[in-house]
DNA sequence: ACCTGAACACCGTTCAAGT
DNA sequence: ACCTGAACACCGTTCAAGT
């Protein structure tokens, strides 16, 4: 019965490129990258494995759709801002999207060559630097500086050890100590200074990440300046 | 005959965790990052697969082996240097290590807990902005501010398509003008500004890095300064 | 006790045979 | 002309059978 009323659905949807990528997507987001497979998603769809290949040519072009439809849900540049406020909304956007689809950076990192998709949303990256007034030559740099923030994410080293019992945590600490002597000078910052036993290891990644963005966005806003002084006083001139 | 000679060269050196290690890296040098298998590997030592589980208990193991052996080519910190100096000399260093392994960064990024040599690395750094007089906190900040520095690589969104033929690269640029707008305005930095014909698409990927690297430096440089100016006068207290 | 061949449960993709 | 089952050439890893 059950199985009748599947089969009517399906029929009712048929295989497309948008259904397959947004299954491959599901799939992702609750199995993580290593258990999307040709074969896995196939059976998720109740099709027929090579019936995936009418649609993606093969597993490289979907994971490059599935990297599409990630940068997609990035939300536009805003306007009538100037462009350090502008550049820093859409960077944030981007990481949100990337922490929404945890496997879509390393999928992303994976890829050789960009899609369109990503080459475009890059081309409107640039135009916000130069819309505010960068020279192309430092725009240039700029983008090779964002590198890694331009997609949302730097790479974070450590996995957030939040799986670990908390009592276990603070024992593993104190033994890193004798080890490693400069990370241990962070537990009062793990576990928070005067919280008593919150043993809260991990940072607040979201302050972090912004930490370095503002960083960054404020050394580059520095040579902006200085290269607007030294070619007149237009600011916008590029 | 060869065969004998082979069969005698194995005898004389066992099958070790060491030499697993080294034939896996230089696999993955010549063939990339996923030409490396369990299998592939036993076949290039002329051993039967099931033989490497008897020195790594599993190919994620295996990896992180791979991983330690490229963080152990880094240079340690040299002496005697101001922080700034000694940071950017090491990350160069390990940035050189990385580009002689180019599969090395994503395997890297793919691994979840960092091994201990991992974490003995990133514990030296700490030391190196601990000693140049960062307080806790802000050499906190500064090792998520380098992220994806510190370990050498910050990711590169284009391959430098230098694959394609020139006249070809060319065409592909000024159709790309259209579309991509902003993008098109780097031509003439890809080009050279007045080489003539010489097409040298792509960046200097060195000098670029570098750029990035110093942006970052010098503004922790400040906040470190001004951290120093706001606590008494010794630049040197934590 | 050690070593290893065969087997298991997977892959992505080709291809020829079926409709 | 379209669709798909079986097959091919791989995986990582288990396990029992051999020495």
């Amino acid at each position: 019965m059950a199985t009748k009323i599947e089969e009517a659905a399906r029929a009712r949807e048929p295989l497309t490129r948008e259904r397959i990528l947004r299954a491959a997507v599901a799939l992702a987001d609750e199995g993580g990258a290593e258990s999307i497979s040709m074969r896995r998603l196939a059976q998720e769809l109740g099709v027929v494995p090579m019936a995936l290949y009418k649609h993606v040519a093969n597993k490289d072009e979907l994971l490059d759709g599935m990297v599409d439809v990630v940068v997609a849900e990035i939300d536009a540049p805003i306007e009538d801002a100037d462009w350090k406020a502008t550049m820093r909304e859409r960077i944030l956007s981007a990481r949100r999207a990337l922490l929404r689809h945890p496997w879509a950076s390393s999928v992303l990192e994976s890829r050789g060559e960009p899609t369109p998709t990503v080459i475009a949303y890059i081309d409107s990256m640039m135009g916000v630097f130069l819309e505010g007034g960068f020279s192309i030559d430092l725009m240039h740099h700029a983008m090779h500086v964002m590198g890694s923030r331009i997609l949302g994410f730097s790479q974070e080293l450590f996995d957030d050890a939040a799986s670990m019992p908390q009592e276990e945590a603070a024992e593993v600490w104190t033994q890193l100590a004798d080890v490693y002597p400069n990370i241990a000078k962070l537990i009062p910052v793990a576990i928070g200074t005067h919280d008593g036993p919150a043993v809260g290891v991990g940072c607040d990644t979201q302050f972090e990440f912004e930490f370095g963005l503002d960083l960054v966005l404020d050394g580059l806003e520095r040579l902006r300046a200085s290269e607007a002084s030294a070619s007149g006083e237009d600011p916008a001139a590029s």
